[in-house]
DNA sequence: ACTAGAACGAGACACAGTGTATCATCTTGA
DNA sequence: TCAAGATGATACACTGTGTCTCGTTCTAGT
């Protein structure tokens, strides 16, 4: 891309991303972007031509809401925590403001939706795969379904974040793993 | 209350919550919600100082995203599948998206988030419940944390919702219920 | 039924933000 | 070096905000 049009857009992202988790997705305004940005308020129609493509954009940006895959060598359990912990740190910080922001405009805004599903794709599936895993070697009764059991350990680390605003923990992380993953271990 | 106040906000409010619905909480401006209900808008500004406050109200009438109590006669999985049911088809509907507009504005604006946490607390609250009487009768396991256990149950549902747009059906929750209910099972 | 007080409608004002132009100026890559 | 593209500056019509005034309508209490 064009060094000229690569130096604004991160300008413009910073500054949006500094709007965003400032004062929320109303403050991201083309003019409010444009001034903190130091650009003229044209360069910012010129790059998205409505606010929800702005917010789109940065939420492309803040794709490492996604977990860091575990070390496949580790124990099942401790595959499973170190997932979510790393999840949850993202979902602690910038990450989670974001996707609060995202979620009031993906139910009416198809684009947003399509960016939030992209952001918040990863977890869920790292954890099935790792659950599959499980199944495949035998550590897991064959009778487990990936998709609920991620839902039961993803589910409750979104609730509490996003209606508690609350930081997940160590301890809470260990729980939960605790008693969703240790009834499905086949003896 | 004066009749013509709450002829009024009646009007105001109904209107707002139509576009709210349709069109997300970015369409519920003084200016709409005046023209929508046949109003002034100096009106809409008497009764509500900005959009959020208008919000907060519509989220008062919105309280019915609570679960309605089941028949504490019930077996201890059934009362859960029940509260959970009741609890879905409210997600399911207006409280859904409701509740999506919100999540947004409750992470800058405490009176929204104060908001959202009456209008999420009889959930969980209901859930609490009705497992610390399945301790207290013996029919679960004396070590089972309440409290977790009710974001196991609620938090996938929320989840599901909120970033799969998914509709939770009776067959969803009965696998939900039973992998977490049963390995608490004291038998 | 009368009346004071409250609520409402209508309109004005200054301001923030939108979305679209135009044109001069500056970068960039060939 | 130079053409193409990106940006800055500015203008315009528009929606929405927040506050104000004033005349009219409605309500509650006497």
């Amino acid at each position: 891309m064009n060094p000229q049009v690569q130096r604004t857009q991160n300008l413009m992202l910073a500054a949006a991303q500094e709007l965003l988790s400032e004062h929320g997705a109303e403050a991201v305004t083309h003019l409010k972007v444009a001034q903190h940005a130091g650009v003229a308020r044209a360069t910012v129609y010129r790059h998205w031509p409505d606010r929800a493509a702005i917010l789109v954009d940065l939420l492309r940006a803040n794709a490492d809401v996604a977990p860091v895959p575990a070390d496949p060598d580790l124990p099942l359990v401790d595959r499973v925590s170190a997932t979510l912990a790393t999840f949850s740190r993202a979902l602690n910080g910038d990450g989670g403001r974001t996707l609060a922001a995202m979620i009031g405009l993906a139910e009416w805004d198809e684009d947003v939706f399509d960016a939030l599903e992209r952001m918040t794709q990863f977890g869920p599936m790292l954890l099935r795969t790792i659950i599959a895993d499980g199944i495949a070697d035998g550590t897991l009764a064959a009778s487990t379904d990936p998709d609920l059991v991620a839902d039961m350990l993803i589910g409750p680390l979104y609730f509490r974040r996003l209606l508690y605003h609350d930081h997940i923990d160590d301890n809470y992380i260990a729980a939960l793993v605790q008693r969703t993953i240790t009834p499905l271990l086949s003896y």
